[in-house]
DNA sequence: AATATGATGTAA
DNA sequence: TACATCATATTT
């Protein structure tokens, strides 16, 4: 998903966008995943059909968005951590509670599908992203199954909640270009 | 580096 | 009831 574009629109009008360049990946063979131990109300959509939106909320306070993955009556998903806004300051949306307040995600995108939808969209990448341009690494956050290096980034981007010691935040702004080119 | 924040699930 | 949590902002 690191490279594709999240849209927020209103109807036909696009309000604002990114491109995605850090994310997590859960499952629910691993002690981390909301959907570890049961299959619950509020975890059930992890449980639900692959490219639909998991919102939840973390610590009573944030919003959290996930796309469900793999297969149906297996929880897994990928958590959305950081976007890449052109023109924003990079801590607006550096950080996966940061990136629902400024998109304007709550739980009413919940169980909606990410493919089909008026007001929030994921996007097909328009940039080529290899498995070098990525940092493959442990995951932010938890304390359960800590040695999983579950969590990618994009080494190029400079909007990222947590570097890896001795990645330098790169200084070019690359992605620019790409964050605003007409869909 | 420590702490306040406070919804929701799980354990006691 | 009590405690832990896929986090962040503010204070020490």
């Amino acid at each position: 998903m690191i490279g594709c574009r999240l849209v927020r629109s209103n109807k036909n009008k696009d309000i604002l966008q990114g491109i995605i360049v850090e994310t997590e990946a859960y499952s629910q063979e691993d002690e981390a995943c909301h959907g570890f131990n049961k299959r619950t109300n509020s975890n059930e959509v992890l449980f639900g059909e692959p490219g639909n939106y998991y919102v939840y909320q973390s610590y009573g306070i944030h919003h959290c968005l996930n796309v469900v993955t793999h297969k149906i009556n297996f929880a897994s998903g990928v958590l959305i951590r950081s976007v890449f806004i052109k023109n924003e300051d990079e801590r607006i949306s550096s950080g996966p509670g940061l990136i629902t307040k400024k998109f304007l995600i709550n739980k009413s995108f919940n169980g909606l599908k990410s493919y089909d939808n008026l007001y929030l969209k994921i996007l097909k990448r328009d940039i080529k992203v290899s498995k070098e341009d990525l940092l493959q690494t442990t995951r932010i956050g938890i304390s359960k199954a800590t040695d999983l290096k579950w969590r990618w980034y994009l080494k190029s981007s400079r909007s990222i909640s947590k570097r890896e010691k001795g990645d330098k935040n790169p200084k070019k702004f690359f992605l620019d270009q790409f964050v605003s080119k007409p869909q």
